[in-house]
DNA sequence: TTCTCTGCAAACGCTTTGCACGGAT
DNA sequence: ATCCGTGCAAAGCGTTTGCAGAGAA
């Protein structure tokens, strides 16, 4: 546990991100979530360990983050935003049945990009929509 | 116009949609619309045509829509939903500084989805971020 | 001291819901 | 008469903004 502390540290530091305990535990949090946290996640998780936190300084810690390549922002149809802590490029599956997320590889190479030459791309997203195996399992 | 509003009705009548004037123009519009409208762009121009119109009933009839995929909704951002009459899959792209979309060829078979076999894809939803090829060219 | 961070309260913007009127069948 | 579509008003919900007090440098 302490290890994980001092990772988040080095890289806010490394990152010029000023450690205080509640982008330490935003980022610690993050880094050990596999499900993409909403805001909501994060602060009812953190709320405990940090009573007084308000939902506008989580907020603020993942626009920071966002902004400094700390995490990535991932959007999936209408409802909140969820964060990422891994900024490499990869894809999202939402399954429509249990709601869970899955990630994937996307190799960007092979995506024919037809009709962008010369467009300068700075983010992608890709996510998909549809039943997962276990659920489809289920289903039959 | 006349042959886009009889292609409208046509459509919504394949599609088990009752053509009513609403649903007509909305269809139309989408159709003959390049850059992907939000809400407000198809409420502010048919509201000059349909004084009564409210923006409700262009929500109800793009959910309706999406329901009985005539059309297809690209969320980029944070920002409110945009409308596309075309259904097939494709990309966008944003330019972050003109805000203008396009539209760009997807080869979803070279996606290498590594990790998501045996699962049933509904949607794909794939969209960039950066500068366009105009906007480079001023920058410069 | 000065600058930054936090967090309350309020505002904001897009979207949804409840409901009643009116038109179509 | 019944059903469906429309549209007003209000609520809902995630997010942002303004600002003041606390804390770090």
């Amino acid at each position: 546990m302490n290890a994980s502390i001092r990772a988040s540290v080095k890289l806010l530091k490394e990152k010029d991100i000023r450690p205080s305990v509640q982008r330490i535990r935003v980022l610690e949090y993050l880094q050990n979530s596999k499900n993409h946290p909403t805001v909501d996640n994060i602060y009812n998780y953190l709320v405990n360990e940090i009573p007084t936190l308000s939902k506008t300084t989580v907020y603020n810690i993942l626009k920071l983050f966002s902004e400094k390549n700390v995490t990535s922002t991932v959007r999936i149809g209408t409802n909140e935003a969820r964060y990422d802590a891994d900024t490499s490029v990869h894809g999202h599956f939402k399954c429509e049945k249990c709601g869970n997320i899955y990630d994937f590889n996307v190799n960007i190479e092979e995506l024919k990009l037809t009709g962008l030459d010369k467009f300068k791309i700075n983010e992608h997203h890709i996510y998909l929509k549809g039943i997962c195996k276990n659920c489809k399992i289920e289903e039959e």
